[in-house]
RNA sequence: GGGGGGAUACCAGAGCGGUCAAAUGGGGCGGACUGUAAAUCCGCUGCUUCGGCUACGAAGGUUCGAAUCCUUCUCCCCCCA
């Protein structure tokens, strides 16, 4: 199966130029994705496009990762209402290091012809004066062209404005893909579909100063069934670093899909090929509430993204926090075992000695943890019936903990809501 | 340069002398239902030692009393030149 032809049955395409397709099955071509390093991880936002790319390496093709470090330092305006804020030289340098580290596990550089390679456009932007780029770029692309962009036509009708920098914006990176194409023959850019102006203006660029042929490819915006942006909860953002979201939280994050995202993900997602997906719809429909679709795509994302030992331990958390093994369990372990048992899961610490003397839920709750940001927000979760101590329901906060609460003699399991547990640890 | 409009909680957006910690919608959080879904329904959504305290762009003023009236300043938008 083509690359193109992947993309379609999972759903990922969302717009193509014409001849790409024809271009693609004439044999191993060179593409390539930016990634924007407005942090120093990324997110499973950039994950699908992550995906695209191993589509294009597994059909042949030799995929190119690109990290803005010259485009990070204008802001992109697609998409954003207002004027970005500008990264400093050294909080940009540390951003790269962290995503290329990462865009190094999912593809593979070591595999001959169409091995894949990492670039960063500062290398070619450093020693580019504004001069020069004014007169061998700015000159081949009209201002009239520019302004007719969505990024831009929406921010100037709009009332925030929009800076030159940010205007400025598309021809940057338009001339990566100028010098990709000229330097590595790089003949396709693809993103996702908010970036199809941006790549269009670099195959305008090719085609008018050097009267060259340039593909563009653009993928669906990932969007919830219920309209809400992709890849956020309460804690913000899912994060591939570990240290940002932990591998716990990172399985939880895609074990919670509903039916409908999970049928998309999958397909997004994981590398299993369609019959696989179909066999494990199937299944899950006979069984919804066993929700097959969400754990055979939690498991493979997690375990591609933080390795089976961390899966292990997320399914482990996962087991005892919503199944049904009462808190007693926690007596059969010692602490290093509960302490792993809630590593995915916030946990403070608290003095012993002052535990002693008794601590209100209020106080242990909003001044010595942080589990709510103030006593009044934890008041009123508690008289909304959410806040659990140790799987009991608090139903005044009045309560008062002493060192006769305690688990193993160290530890307290707060719960807000359902789903959030948080680990009180007593030294 | 001239004229006009505006700035209210996370966002949008009412309020235009007391009854305003501020309508309504969205978002967020919590509850019920359930499958740790979806949909739906319900509650909460400034802090507090529960006496109060701090809040409606900023600083002053009028008044018993101001988000509401006046003055100055800052910022934004629109029209004309």
């Amino acid at each position: 199966m083509n690359f193109v032809e992947e993309l379609r049955w999972r759903g990922m395409l969302h717009d193509i130029m014409p001849g790409t397709e024809d271009l693609l099955n004439k044999g191993m071509a060179s593409g390539y994705i930016g990634f924007d390093p407005t942090a120093d991880s990324l997110h499973v936002g950039s994950l699908a496009q992550i995906m695209t790319l191993i589509h294009f390496q597994r059909a042949g093709h030799k995929p190119y990762a690109l990290v803005g470090g010259a485009t990070g330092m204008v802001g992109d305006p697609s998409g954003k209402s207002a004027e970005r804020n500008l990264l400093s030289e050294d909080a940009l340098q540390h951003n790269l290091n962290g995503i290329k580290g990462q865009l190094e596990k999912f593809l593979d550089f070591e595999c001959g012809a169409n091995s894949a390679k990492m670039v960063n456009n500062y290398d070619w932007f450093k020693d580019f004066t504004f001069l020069d780029f004014i007169r061998d770029v700015g000159k081949h692309i009209t201002v009239n062209y520019m302004m007719a962009k969505d990024s831009v036509k929406n921010r100037i009708s709009g009332d925030t404005g929009m800076s030159f920098t940010e205007f400025s914006y598309q021809l940057v990176q338009g001339y990566d893909f100028y010098y990709l194409w000229k330097h590595e023959n790089c003949i396709l850019q693809m993103g996702g579909s908010d970036q199809w102006g941006n790549i269009v203006t670099g195959t305008e660029f090719i085609r008018r100063k050097d009267a060259g042929e340039a593909y563009a490819l653009t993928t669906q915006l990932i969007k919830k069934s219920d309209g809400s942006k992709f890849g956020k909860t309460e804690g913000g953002n899912i994060w591939l670093d570990p240290a940002k979201t932990s591998p716990y939280q990172f399985y939880q994050f895609w074990l919670n899909a509903s039916d409908d995202d999970a049928k998309s993900y999958i397909r997004i997602f994981t590398l299993f090929d369609k019959e696989t997906i179909e066999a494990l719809e199937a299944e899950h429909n006979t069984a919804p509430h066993l929700r097959v679709l969400q754990k055979a795509l939690a498991k493979d994302i997690t375990v591609r993204v933080h390795g089976e030992a961390e899966y292990e331990k997320a399914i482990k958390s996962s087991e005892f926090l919503f199944g049904s093994t009462g808190i007693e369990f926690l007596n059969e372990l010692n602490d290093a075992e509960v302490i792993s048992l809630f590593s995915g899961v916030p946990n403070y610490t608290v003095s012993l000695a002052e535990l002693t003397g008794g601590i209100g839920v209020l106080d242990l709750l909003a001044v010595k943890t942080t589990v709510f940001p103030s006593k009044g927000e934890a008041k009123k979760t508690i008289q909304g019936g959410g806040v659990s101590i140790n799987r009991v329901k608090i139903v005044a906060d009045t309560e008062v903990f002493n060192a006769s609460n305690l688990i193993n003699n160290k530890f307290l399991v707060a719960q807000k809501g359902k789903k959030n547990y948080y680990l009180i640890i007593l030294e």
